[in-house]
RNA sequence: GGCGCGGUGGCGGAGAGGCUACGCAGCGGCCUGCAAAGCCGUGUACACCGGUUCAAAUCCGGUCCGCGCCUCCA
């Protein structure tokens, strides 16, 4: 219904590239493109990995609200050929096509039940091996790439700008070089764009086989060769976690770059903050990995998906269940105020000032701050207008995919409690009695005896609801 | 060592030269048989030291502390 919008909000976005807030301007304004990094598939995805994928689905959420449903493309990769998903293969067996696939599909659902949608083409790296292999051989054409026993190599000195990204030099890089050189560079920031593969690795044939022996892609080559797949040489936005920036980012650019051309590939990148578990790096070593699977158990998406958004998204975030907990209170309150008037919802415009904290480089914090207001609002002068405002504003953010009645619901499997429904109604029966009898002491040892189970009760004029702690 | 980010009230968290952020918790009140919810009101803040300015949490310099990347970890 919205494919085509005219308005005049600006954008304002961070790009780490010039290290700072400019005005978004798309390259064409019918078909914008973002690329994000997606997962490496040998595990389930924890809430680290859950980050870049909430907050790039509100820029496009946002985009599409702005510029229409159809004039937004957005490519998420999936990376399939890793040598973490050879190590878990040969640690349990499960074939890699296996392991992949079950693990792209926890994937999905994980992230679509944290409220994200799906991106439009999810490329997977092991359907694009000619297309990165043809880049390789325009890069070893054009002298940017030199084979030696096997590999392909990017000659990170033929590149001037290398670099500019991470705000890196060449001389610092090598003289602050921590890394073993590998006998086949020529240099030590160069990186792999093809290896060989051991008989017991995934392996593809290709020009550079010696003695017919397959191998496969470095990682950086499958965004470069995808995101041109998808969206040309030079697209709108590439983004992803600023883990990514050095070395990732900045090869991706080298090799596309050289490929097509100095001005071409990504015009803005953003990156998103790191995570830290209460104050911690999540780790294997420190064994505080949080998995998105694990949190799902006791929460609602929704409410991991505010508690992501409560912190910009350049900012660090502490992931803590403190947070987690006020960010279940606030939802509560949010879906207690549309209570009322529910029912035949009306399509409002979003409130504008909503926009302008989204369109602020995506400060999702004070869009959050005004989610209170309109709520507020709601609370104090209850309507249709106001209750459709809130939800219309929420929906952008990716909020209210339940009725109140869904959502508390939802709160007793989620509590997991053994709150027996019956007993409840009976006592609560009891204390009516009671109370109109004028029994308040036995109406208040009722209540207390709920109360001790978890359960809350509310007097209104239309009688006793009652709803979980 | 190099590159980069950050330190805001009890907690979470925006802002970025002068104007209440906001939320949670606290406190006082209204309402209520009592509560809950809601409403009204309210205190506490910008790591430290200098400087610029009529005015600095916000700009500049320095100090301390925390974190990330430089190891195909988002």
């Amino acid at each position: 219904m919205n494919s085509q919008k005219n308005n005049n909000t600006k954008v304002y976005l961070y790009n780490t590239l010039t290290r700072s807030k400019t005005e978004f301007v798309p390259l064409n304004p019918d078909n914008i493109g973002i690329y994000v990094c997606g997962p490496t598939v040998y595990d389930y995805a924890h809430i680290g990995n859950a980050r870049p994928v909430i907050v790039f689905d509100v820029l496009v959420r946002l985009f599409r609200h702005l510029y229409g449903d159809k004039k937004v493309t957005y490519v998420r990769n999936i990376t399939d050929v890793d040598d973490k998903i050879i190590d878990v293969h040969q640690r349990t067996g499960e074939s890699i096509s296996e392991l992949t696939s079950r693990t792209i599909r926890a994937f999905q659902n994980d992230m679509s039940k944290l409220g994200n949608k799906a991106p439009d083409i999810e490329p997977r790296a092991t359907d694009h091996i000619a297309e990165m292999q043809e880049m390789i051989s325009l890069l070893i054409r054009k002298g940017n790439a030199y084979e030696k026993d096997g590999h392909v190599l990017f000659d990170v000195s033929t590149n001037s700008t290398y670099g500019k990204l991470s705000h890196r030099n060449l001389d610092e890089l090598i003289a602050g070089a921590r890394v073993e050189v590998a006998p086949y560079k020529k240099n030590p920031s160069d990186f792999v764009l093809w290896k060989p593969s051991d008989t017991n690795q995934p392996g593809w044939s290709s020009p550079w086989d010696q003695e017919n022996h397959p191998g496969r892609p470095g990682w950086h080559i499958e965004c470069s060769a995808m995101s041109q797949k998808y969206l040309g040489d030079t697209f709108d936005i590439h983004a992803g976690g600023v883990d990514l920036v050095f070395p990732h980012h900045e090869n991706e650019i080298a090799q596309s770059q050289c490929a097509n051309g100095l001005d071409s590939f990504a015009k803005i990148w953003m990156h998103n903050g790191f995570l830290t578990i209460e104050g911690e790096k999540m780790s294997k070593s420190i064994g505080n990995i949080v998995s998105v699977r694990d949190l799902l158990r006791e929460n609602s998406g929704e409410t991991i998906r505010l508690c992501m958004l409560m912190t910009h998204y350049r900012q660090p975030i502490n992931w803590t269940t403190k947070s987690m907990k006020q960010a279940k209170k606030t939802l509560d309150g949010w879906y207690s105020s549309l209570k009322e008037f529910e029912g035949k919802g009306q399509k409002t415009e979003v409130p504008k000032k909503f926009i302008k904290a989204l369109a602020d480089d995506l400060n999702t914090p004070r869009a959050i701050s005004i989610l209170h207001e309109l709520s507020s609002e709601q609370k104090k002068r209850p309507s249709q207008k106001n209750r459709d405002n809130l939800i219309a504003a929420g929906n952008l953010l990716g909020f209210f995919n339940f009725t109140p009645q869904e959502w508390f619901d939802s709160n007793e499997k989620n509590n997991n409690s053994e709150i027996d429904v019956l007993v409840v109604e009976k006592k609560i029966l009891e204390r009516d009695k009671a109370r109109e009898a004028g029994d308040f002491s036995r109406a208040d040892k009722l209540r207390n005896e709920l109360t001790k189970l978890g359960v809350v009760l509310e007097d209104g004029p239309n009688g006793t609801k009652w709803r979980h702690n």
